[in-house]
DNA sequence: TACACAGTTGGAATC
DNA sequence: CGATTCCAACTGTGT
């Protein structure tokens, strides 16, 4: 009889617990030993991954990182994979029909769908009477012992959901990597085509990957003894302090796509970082390399409802849809925005820093469009993409949840010069070339550069380079009174259909009115702090609703 | 129950 | 230039 072992993430033999079970390994769980790693295996496992077309299509996922598939995921040839494509329930019926399997094994997932999907695939294996073990592994506790210490009503806040994770114990050391796969893995794996790395070129649909970001579980692990090596760096590491406009070389890790495959254990991370730490003083959470690893962790726990704020973007208004396109595509012509935007599309990675501030613009700050569709170009561009942490952190910027000052918002002009003139100029230049020639002094706001400098950059504003899609300013002081009111009513997503209603109703007063009002293109109209009279909005809906009664 | 207090990472004006 | 203060006043948590 025979093991089938499912790759989905967790794609790496180190510290991969749910691999060593189903090479049935005997391991003890306090010292992270394995107790018979000289014994011969009887069982053959079969090691495979399966490409699942409706999650690769060109729409979710760009072609940099259904490119990572096809690297060397895991560094051992004992680690090569049947690379199957094709739904996982039809497929792991099958598979376990073909290869007489009586057990599967996989690591747990933490998505919503993941989860779901998991669920029929047990549901299918109790009819095909073959035994499912899975284990957790994506995070550093057991999300469900998180839950079980925090009581069953997880903290909202960070700053506690760190004073619970220090009362658990030490996340589980590292496992040691597969002792020896001789006779044990499928023998024909060094041989079998079938085994080969998987042709994802159906899934690229011509376009070729970009990204100068490399994959796979040993460029993880060496990335990590990089920049461990640099102790001091290690040590005082404030996330706050590094800055969003270093390229070469990055001013963090750029480990969150590795995390995202689990091609780099979360656990060998925390260790080796403690085993820093143990060297001298070191910065604590939130800011610190140790904290970062807890918002990961805060995101995966977290089920959240969401203020309730009219975003636009749902409804197929034409003028919002080309804002969203502009953002999405990096034509706002704010040039900071665009060159970060241009930077997720060609590689796939962006500083934090660079996140929010694309993030703020799309939502709260400037264009007040719904932080789902802006999650899903994120999703669809970035190598580290994971649905609990990019939906989170959507949540936080959009200040629909765990974030609540919302008038704290980053200028799409301002923000980069915070870290030199001249070094945030050079960011912009490599990711917005209509704009490179601009002086040091203009580039951040192009349309504010005299005519003669603009001929001399070629960047001529409506020749060269079109206008600003509207004006900052003015969007967000009127975006953040609408925050405001929203924030007064405090209607969230979890309200009654009738509360929905109401709401929905009185921002649809509210918005025509106040909205709509401003042309388009930068202007040099100062600011309007046009305060929405909510009182007025709330009686004309009374009258409107009085009618409709009368009506029926 | 009431109240104090902290909260990953803003911006503009002022000294 | 770097540091400080105000903006307007939110939520979740702890006492």
């Amino acid at each position: 009889m025979a093991t089938l072992f499912w790759f989905r993430n967790g794609l790496r033999v180190h510290d991969n617990r749910a691999l060593l079970k189903a090479l049935d390994y005997d391991l003890d769980e306090k010292t992270s030993c394995i107790r018979n790693a000289d014994k011969k295996h009887s069982a053959l496992v079969y090691p495979v991954y399966i490409l699942e077309p409706d999650r690769l299509k060109s729409g979710l996922i760009g072609p940099n990182r259904v490119k990572y598939l096809q690297v060397k995921t895991c560094h051992c040839r004992e680690a090569a994979v049947d690379k199957s494509a094709g739904d996982p329930l039809s497929k792991i019926p099958k598979l376990c029909a073909d290869y007489k399997v009586n057990k599967l094994v996989f690591e747990r997932d933490t998505d919503e769908y993941c989860r779901g999907r998991d669920e029929n695939i047990k549901e299918l294996m109790k009819k095909c009477h073959v035994q499912v073990e899975t284990y957790s592994g994506h995070t550093l506790w057991d999300l469900d012992d998180i839950m079980d210490r925090s009581g069953g009503q997880l903290t909202k806040s960070y700053g506690p959901f760190v004073k619970l994770l220090e009362k658990m114990p030490q996340p589980q050391n590292r496992f040691p990597s597969i002792p020896t796969m001789q006779g044990t893995l499928d023998p024909h794996m060094a041989t079998d085509p079938k085994y080969d790395l998987p042709n994802v070129e159906d899934y690229l649909q011509g376009k070729e990957p970009t990204t100068i970001h490399k994959g796979g579980e040993s460029e993880g692990l060496r990335r990590l003894d990089n920049y461990l090596q640099d102790t001091t760096r290690t040590r005082v590491f404030r996330k706050p302090q590094t800055s969003p406009i270093d390229t070469h070389p990055a001013s963090t890790t750029i480990l969150s796509p590795f995390m995202k495959f689990g091609s780099l254990s979360c656990r060998t991370f925390w260790h080796r970082v403690n085993e820093v730490y143990k060297k001298g003083q070191h910065s604590a959470p939130p800011e610190s390399l140790i904290g970062q690893l807890y918002w990961r962790e805060f995101f995966y726990s977290q089920g959240e409802v969401a203020l309730l704020i009219p975003w636009k973007g749902y409804n197929e208004n034409k003028e919002d849809e080309e804002k969203f396109q502009a953002w999405a595509e990096g034509r706002t012509r704010y040039p900071w925005i665009d060159a970060v935007m241009h930077q997720l599309i060609k590689h796939g990675w962006m500083h934090q820093l660079a996140r929010h501030c694309v993030a703020c613009f799309l939502t709260r700050g400037q264009l007040f469009i719904s932080w789902e569709k802006g999650a899903e170009v994120f999703h669809k561009y970035l190598l580290d993409a994971d649905y609990n942490l990019n939906n989170g952190n959507w949540l936080w910027l959009s200040a629909s949840a765990y974030y609540t000052t919302y008038f704290r918002v980053y200028s799409p002009t301002k923000f980069p010069q915070k870290y030199g003139k001249s070094d945030g100029a050079k960011f912009i230049r490599q990711f917005v070339p209509e704009v490179a020639k601009l002086p040091d002094l203009y580039i951040f706001e192009p349309w504010k550069a005299p005519p003669s400098v603009q001929k001399s950059s070629n960047c001529v504003l409506g020749k060269d380079y079109p206008h600003p899609i509207m004006d900052a300013e003015n969007a967000k002081a009127e975006n953040m009174e609408i925050m405001r009111i929203c924030y007064e009513k405090k209607v969230h997503g979890n309200c009654s259909p009738k509360e929905y209603e109401d709401h929905m109703a009185l921002f649809k007063i509210v918005l025509a009115k106040d909205y709509n009002q401003y042309g388009n293109g930068a202007s040099n109209k100062a600011p309007r702090k046009g305060q929405i009279n909510l009182e007025t909005a709330m009686q004309q809906l009374a009258k409107r609703t009085q009618r409709q009664r009368e009506n029926n």
